[in-house]
DNA sequence: CAACGATGTAAACACTGCTTATATAATTCA
DNA sequence: TGAATTATATAAGCAGTGTTTACATCGTTG
């Protein structure tokens, strides 16, 4: 059983490289874009040599990857928040509160969102932790749906699978189009402007009942 | 008055380097991805020396913004068939023939969309061929809008902005599912598999009246 | 305390974008 | 036509990148 490592700097050995790595990249990223980060640069704000880095993380990717990973884990955590946050009741109203947080978290963090969506500067199917925690989102949509459809709350002939891929895409490129500046300028700390409530209200509402609230 | 240049290589002038190094550009996107473009491989593979390129283009952004505006060009004129191939008369119709027209350009080539909708790759905002071509786009749809209302084709109570937010939003998103793999793999010279048109259909079909067609 | 594995370094390789000074060809003008 | 000018290419080099290799140092454990 080793001893608690303690933090002490000015030893050889740095001591949580591999967390400093990450706190390091993430402030890079949030400075000057996730295309300009280096391995380099990370390892000189770290405080140790260029190549050090590379004793914890294959590549540039790997460590870009693990950033997603934390980043994942932190959306999945305002997810949480969610269901305490709606009427259980009202399952499609659970599912555009859903809508609403993950539009409110990608442009209050667009640093996360874009590197959980990249797909060339990450490797997101090498990472477990990245598809299952994927798969549960869409698996909790799954879910809502369902349930709306149990208690009538859903327009009849549609199909789940679409539904979600609409809501998805919907939902996605909302957030790409804020981040790439579409919209008029606010405060990210604000809930989502009126245009991508609006746009999310609209969907919603199509596929809900007209007798259902 | 300038003589017509003739095309003859093995002289110390190239004789029409733009052309050519916008060409091998995208032969080198569509081969090892957009990222791994490079100024000194283009140049390689015109036949030129590493430097060249800079006569022409500023900076590599400057190239790649110049492939974007071919790109942006070919997608028009991609648009452009679309007004004979559906009843003006239902022009909410065509606007979702459109949007299936996009989905088709853009993962037939995901090139040229990766390129046209990157705002790091590429000084969008720089480029007027590109905004003008961009809100010509925006214009046409509103237009469509506009026109389904005046024909009495649009569900009461919608403001305009939102849903061609919502629709471009859609697409968008739609696009870069297909294009990171979320679908299954069908070939992309055909037209847009079952899960994308009926997530299309879904929103079309859900602004319209129902005594409309 | 000797051995060892984990973790760091230094140095180098092959790339990259881009700049500067220079050479050559094509075009314009006297 | 011949000279001057302009357009277009080159060579050489700077600073920065990802990654590998050989070596140094430390913490831990037999």
């Amino acid at each position: 059983m080793p001893k608690t490592k303690a933090l002490h700097r000015k030893s050889y050995h740095h001591g949580n490289l591999v967390e400093v790595l990450l706190a390091v990249t993430i402030e890079i990223i949030e400075e000057r874009g996730v295309e300009h980060v280096s391995v380099r640069e990370a390892a000189k704000r770290a405080g140790v040599s260029p190549a050090a880095p590379f004793q914890h993380f294959r590549s540039k990717t790997a460590l870009l990857t693990a950033v997603a990973e934390q980043a994942m884990g932190r959306l999945m955590h305002a997810y949480a928040a969610v269901k305490s946050n709606a009427d259980p009741d009202q399952p499609l109203a659970v599912l555009e509160e859903l809508g609403r947080r993950y539009l409110q978290w990608a442009v209050a963090h667009p640093t996360h969102f874009e590197i959980i969506n990249s797909r060339t500067l990450i490797d997101f199917e090498a990472s477990d932790s990245l598809r299952t925690q994927n798969a549960a989102i869409r698996q909790r949509m799954v879910e809502l749906l369902t349930e709306a459809r149990e208690r009538g709350h859903l327009i009849e002939g549609l199909d789940l699978d679409y539904v979600v891929l609409t809501a998805r895409a919907l939902v996605y490129g909302l957030a790409r189009m804020a981040i790439d500046g579409h919209f008029p300028r606010w405060h990210p700390s604000e809930p989502p402007p009126q245009a991508m409530r609006q746009a999310l209200r609209l969907f919603i509402g199509q596929i809900t009942v007209s007798s259902a609230k």
